[in-house]
DNA sequence: GAACAAGATGTTTTT
DNA sequence: CATCTTGTTC
């Protein structure tokens, strides 16, 4: 037989050599599940089946690519290559586009990204008269969001008394009217935004039968990944899809299910047996990729979830060093322990950069790691949060791109109609979008027939509305010959936003330059890559596809050696020998915007099983006792999370070396200050340390020594400062008449103290720059 | 209408 | 702290 299926053990070998029928694969962590989904499709290509004919839906585009690339090594890179393989989200973009008008959409509608669904969301809000304190766009646009997840169109909602009742109830009675406002402009923009692209596919596929059987027999097969996470609106498409032919297989870990809040519904898998006839299961359970303490500390957190598959996960691998926890004083110190830490092991344990991630919950916490990293030189690179495509300049290029290919696309016409400034001010625009609204035109449109409209537009403005339309459409025309990198160079010159971006001669502005000549780059390589493959042409419509709905794991900036930074949620699916899990703290893991049920709860636990997961060889947690938050200093609380591991797997420690972490006061300039106050922390094994909490007290003295505002103020600290000292607070009390001036005072810059007669020339503190001043 | 500054406000996770 | 809103001035 194939030699690809003697590396499968028997457990995995099972559900690839199923050739047909309903499967449920329930697959632990590291138990080999993307090899099982790999080994299956090559598999079933080798019985004959056509790639035309499998559908493999993945969680993000970069694992379609891998596993593309894997198949072709088995089959030959030309069969792969008719595979359907890509994130729910790509594939059924694609399929819309070539299905569009019968949905009455242009087949290049725009996708909408959540921020231009937003700002939509926000002037309909606006242009209604409501109160934007009661209607808050971003509450409204997840509501609609969850709507469309669950199927519950603008028709739907309005027949569904229960709904609205719950809406005003909460105060919004005119959220169906929002709903259908926005509904309606995105319609006449041409747009879809990302909950469309699945919704509209169901419209698809419900409304028009022969549209269903035509992708009903042509994906013959189907397998899902990550079934786990699949919301309502997904499921009905696969099921909707492998009603006919039912060989359907989906892969999946309740366990791992952390996208409830996009809808996902873990009763998906968990009733997959019901949906079916004659369902299979599977399970693996033998995970292959961490040691044992690892695997046995996982288990033991999520026993404590109640809603779950029973499932055993065990591994053979050794048992390995015990997960370390740490407490650390501050976010601050916590980056720098963390620093150290990989420095440390990446050289004892001759390792590389890549061997290292540093997973966290939200994506704020990466600028302290980001800091210590930086400063102890280490390479890394950010997952996720701002991305490229997000950058503002970025942006801008993207929305003229946008517009010229979809002129009636609201948002991205508003965005650039005046940037750079040409002279046309909100006053215009807001007369342009009542006229649009009241003939239910677009913008563009409206512009193209000022003539012969009564607009209140001085002819000054009429004529630059003219010439940006004319050079819109002189864009447009140029699309139609040039690839994509011609048109994205010619819109970046032409339209000025290389010049103003070159007015500002500042680092940040040139880096905004060369931000644009890298997405230059992009594109150009963009179109040559597109070119090698049959299926498309490199066109810029199918650039924009891509960055829209691009996940960041898959933007790979060549085969670095950098430390991975990123959220728990994308770090989902990969595994690392080395595992950071920082901010281990009540309210923020888990955060404190889930403990209200016991859903939300559970849900945050298998976010922490997820993480724990991810190791291979070791896991480290870090928790701090005051970290920066919405710029202000608060307390932290080790999380329960650290206490539900069965202990037996854990190292308590305290850094015995804390010089080496985080900067202490030098107490000799302080005569009185006893130094071993602070370093004799001695690391404490197998319990857990208290927890100290500066008092009430402290911290209001320690808040009130910071000034409010300011760049630079002089101070005139004569007598005590009160500064953190390890885990306590210190009353610092300087020479008679010192003078100390306070710089650069901000929240979590870290402060440093330079005493210029000498002696200590530097002191870090937390709260301010101080210099004495005589 | 532009440009800047001060003030308010909101913060989980993502396609 | 970052973003958006509002206010002021030219």
């Amino acid at each position: 037989m194939e030699s690809y299926l003697a590396e499968l053990n028997d457990a995995q070998r099972a559900p690839v050599l199923q050739k047909d029928g309903a499967m449920i694969v329930i697959a632990g962590a590291g138990s080999g599940k993307t090899r099982v989904l790999t080994y299956r499709i090559a598999y079933l290509m080798s019985l004959g089946v056509d790639a035309f004919n499998i559908l493999s839906l993945t969680f993000t585009n970069k694992a379609a690519r891998e596993m593309k690339k894997r198949i072709a090594q088995i089959v030959g890179n030309s069969e792969a290559k008719n595979l359907w393989m890509g994130t729910f989200h790509s594939i059924f973009a694609k399929m819309l586009r070539m299905e569009a008008d019968k949905l009455g959409y242009p087949s290049n509608f725009t996708i909408y990204d959540t921020q231009d669904s937003q700002r939509l969301i926000s002037t309909i809000i606006k242009e209604m008269g409501l109160d934007k304190d009661v209607y808050k766009y971003k509450q409204v646009y997840s509501r609609i969001s969850s709507y469309k997840n669950s199927l519950i169109t603008v028709k739907a909602y309005f027949q569904n008394a229960e709904l609205m009742e719950a809406d005003a109830m909460s105060k919004k009675p005119r959220l169906g009217e929002i709903y259908k406002n926005y509904v309606d402009r995105c319609f006449k923009a041409g747009a879809m935004d990302f909950d469309d692209l699945l919704l509209k596919t169901n419209e698809l596929l419900n409304r028009f039968p022969e549209v269903l059987q035509k992708y009903q027999n042509r994906f013959r097969y189907i397998l899902v990944d990550e079934y786990q996470d699949t919301n309502h609106s997904q499921y009905l498409i696969v099921k909707a899809l492998s009603d006919k032919f039912q060989n359907i297989c989906v892969v999946g870990d309740d366990a791992q299910s952390i996208y409830a809040f996009r809808g996902a519904n873990i009763n998906n898998i968990l009733n997959f047996q019901k949906d079916y006839d004659n369902v299979q299961m599977y399970r693996l359970e033998q995970n292959y990729r961490s040691t044992k303490n690892i695997v046995n500390a996982a288990n033991s957190i999520i026993d404590k979830n109640k809603t779950k598959l029973e499932k055993v996960v065990w591994t053979a691998n050794d048992d390995g060093p015990k997960i370390i926890v740490n407490r650390l004083l501050t976010d601050g110190d916590e980056g720098r322990y963390v620093a150290s830490s990989i420095f440390e092991n990446r050289m004892q344990q001759q390792l590389s950069n890549g061997d290292f991630a540093i997973l966290y919950r939200t994506n704020a916490q990466s600028r302290a790691m980001e800091d210590a990293l930086r400063k102890r030189d280490i390479p890394y690179r950010i997952y996720g949060g701002l991305s490229f495509y997000q950058r503002k300049e970025i942006k801008d290029v993207l929305y003229y791109l946008r517009l010229l290919i979809n002129q009636n696309d609201e948002e991205a016409l508003k965005r650039v109609i005046n940037y750079p400034a040409r002279g046309i001010g909100q006053t215009t625009i807001d007369k342009l979008t009542i006229t649009a609204n009241q003939y239910g035109k677009s913008i563009f449109e409206v512009i193209e027939h000022l003539d012969h409209l009564d607009l209140k537009i001085n002819s000054g403005t009429r004529a630059k509305l003219t010439n940006f339309v004319n050079m819109i459409k002189s864009f447009t025309i140029l699309s139609e010959n040039a690839d994509a990198f011609t048109v994205a160079d010619t819109v970046a010159k032409k339209t000025g936003l290389i010049q103003e971006l070159k007015k500002d001669s500042t680092p940040e502005g040139v880096a905004r330059i060369e931000n644009i000549e890298e997405l230059m780059n992009g594109i150009r390589d963009f179109v040559e890559g597109q070119k090698e493959l049959a299926d498309t042409t490199g066109s810029l419509a199918e650039f924009l596809e891509d960055v829209a709905l691009a996940t960041d794991s898959d933007k790979d900036t060549g085969d670095e050696d950098r430390v991975a930074l990123m959220t728990i949620h994308l770090a989902k699916g990969l595994e690392f020998p080395y595992v950071y899990i920082v901010g281990m703290e009540e309210d923020l893991f888990p955060s404190g915007m889930s403990m209200n049920t016991r859903s939300e709860l559970e849900e945050e636990r298998r976010l922490f099983y997820v993480a724990l997961t991810r190791a291979e060889k070791q896991a480290y947690l870090t928790y701090t006792q005051s970290r920066y938050r919405w710029g202000k200093l608060v307390d932290a609380e080790p999380s329960r999370f650290i206490e539900e591991i069965d202990t037996q797997y854990m190292d308590y420690m305290i850094p015995q070396d804390d010089y080496k972490y985080k900067p202490l006061i030098d107490a000799d300039i302080f005569g009185e200050v006893d130094k071993s106050k602070y370093r004799q922390t001695k690391p404490s094994r197998g319990t857990p340390p208290p927890a100290h909490k500066p008092s009430e007290e402290q911290l209001r003295k320690l808040r009130k020594l910071r000034p409010a505002s300011g760049a630079s103020e002089t101070a005139s600290i004569k007598d005590t400062v009160a500064l953190m000292v390890g885990n306590k607070v210190e009353h610092i009390r300087f020479g008679k008449g010192e003078v100390i001036q306070i710089e650069g005072v901000g929240q979590d810059k870290k402060a440093e103290i330079n005493f210029e007669n000498g002696g200590l020339k530097k002191l870090l503190l937390r709260f301010a720059k101080l210099k004495v001043l005589s």
